[in-house]
DNA sequence: TTGTACGCGTTATCAA
DNA sequence: TTGATAACGCGTACAA
């Protein structure tokens, strides 16, 4: 059997309950006797029995992330920063990659204090009184928990204006787009409304999907546009990972002959084929907002309704001037 | 507040204690008294409150799962398929991407029952006495825990006499070998084994990963070996990926011109640019073992060291006759 | 500054 | 067949 604070107390010839003052840090207790339980506590291996404290506390400092869609990366990247960032906080954090109602189930079981979910999984039960912290969908403007957003239209400026800094005029955007992803949606419109302002003319170019291949397709149609573009903006790492392979396939270099920009801000951009320049909020900053929107959330009701997250652009080798030459081709 | 089952009891003219055994199905409460609590109960609302049932119970029905790289698909899906399988047992599992050190930090907070590793986190505190259960390492012969394991070697045993039997003489195997990686040295070994025994020449080509880049890659080697191979067994589902793609773009079509099996078993098979024939342990059958051998050994401290499940070979559309045609190329 | 005693929601043991 | 009641490990008024 594990050591309790009873045992504690016995060996440290005090009461229990000054045993459970010591352990909570709490100023009622003398500094010496605190010291002297603190370190038979150490001694004796005690680990404090969460249920125990949770039946009187009635709070768990665990909440629960959602996530139901494993397969992209960048989502999977962002799980991993979001469970490093708990660990500097006093909760925890339990994963489901069940569906939002499943998933949800099992948090009301744990009895999590809040709970995160991502955009993709609209379909959650919202009569729960959980309280609740969403990543990624701005769009709805009646919304009753707060919702942490990357600024995708001031990123895509950013990268626009970028490339136009560095001479760029035909200037490309990859991703998906017309579908129902309020997301990919913004990051074109966002596009768009970039090279309006400069006065450059839209080149975008629509793919079926999301992954490397969708990117990898997309790269045909992007060099049989009219004014051929000298950069392009990749809509997603996936995307971006399969314009550049598809771009070494065809002998174009990167970026002598062409520059490459790729959405999302992730540490696995700089160990691609060649290491890409991306804008996006870097995930672990975003992971940070997240957890500390949750527990903000979880400890004073409070609901700061939306957070927009500036977007960082991030210069490594994909993106430079452009050459005078291409044209030529 | 929530509903207890002093509140049931109240409502339903018992004691709390009769509301206790009609809750777990008890055979010592009459069976209209019973009903009646259990229909109070849903009316009420009522949820278990684990923290309190652990504390008595000394056992929570948690078991922990330890996932720190979270890229691979073929794991992603084996996860998600777990998590699936322990929805129709008493059991609940929760889930850290983190190290396996602080994991299991976090599990021992939980209390778990037990906890389920894969082999790559061979890192894992085995001094702990929280009942264990690996995937994938049935390499080292001492092991002190349960240990489940596809047979590789009986996997591509069919793959190979599956081809054979088609016709097929020249059969390469594309896949990561030579690395302290013992899964894939197994399949590799496996492979050669089969080959050996049919009396064929091997044929392996070495990828520098596992990333369906390393597939793409791989194909122009298997091109060159001097007695063109008619089939290919790509080594993971992201390796024949690429190998699949790469055929496709040298315009090599599958299966006619050349035969494709995919190492693992997973629905993604069906979803590829030609669905893939594939040789493996069903993931669902794989999920269903190890949630089976976890439970089985946190309830009845038995060990019964390795358990070897036998793949199945899936048909599909990726692999076929030889034809008679393919060596005039 | 320290100790006593109660309660958190359950299960389990014993009486009734 | 049902009902009291004692744990389980901890936090916390309240008393000392």
């Amino acid at each position: 059997m594990s050591v309790t604070i009873k045992d504690i107390a016995k060996e440290a010839n005090v009461s229990y309950s000054t045993v459970s003052k010591a352990l909570n840090n709490s100023p009622l207790v003398k500094e010496v006797t605190k010291q002297k339980i603190l370190r038979v506590a150490k001694e004796m291996g005690y680990e404090p029995n969460l249920a125990a404290k949770q039946l009187v506390r009635k709070k768990t400092d665990v909440v629960g992330l959602i996530w139901p869609t494993i397969e992209r990366i960048v989502l999977a990247t962002l799980v991993t920063n979001i469970s490093k960032a708990f660990e500097s906080t006093r909760y925890s954090m339990i994963l489901s990659v069940d569906s939002a109602e499943t998933a949800i189930e099992t948090f009301k079981k744990f009895q999590v204090d809040g709970m995160i979910v991502f955009a993709e999984s609209e379909n959650m039960i919202p009569e729960e009184n959980i309280p609740l912290v969403a990543y990624g969908v701005s769009g709805k403007s009646e919304v009753t928990y707060p919702i942490i957003d990357a600024n995708h239209e001031q990123a895509m400026d950013q990268a626009v204006e970028y490339l136009y800094n560095l001479g760029h005029q035909n200037i490309a955007y990859v991703g998906l787009m017309n579908t129902d992803d309020a997301l990919q949606n913004e990051k074109v419109e966002g596009y768009k409304k970039a090279m309006r302002k400069i006065g450059l003319t839209d080149q975008s170019i629509a793919t079926n999907g999301l992954d490397w291949f969708d990117g990898y397709l997309a790269v045909d149609n992007v060099l049989h546009i009219e004014q051929r573009p000298t950069a392009i903006i990749g809509g997603s790492y996936d995307i971006s990972s399969g314009i550049l392979r598809a771009l070494q396939e065809k002998g174009i270099s990167v970026p002598e002959d062409l520059s490459l920009i790729s959405y999302d801000n992730i540490p696995q951009m700089e160990t691609t084929e060649i290491p890409m320049t991306c804008i996006g909020v870097p995930v672990d900053e975003l992971a940070e907002e997240i957890v500390h929107a949750i527990i903000e959330r979880v400890e004073s009701e409070e609901i700061n309704v939306v957070k927009k997250l500036n977007p960082t652009l991030t210069e490594r080798q994909s993106a430079g001037p452009v050459s005078e030459d291409v044209t030529s081709n």
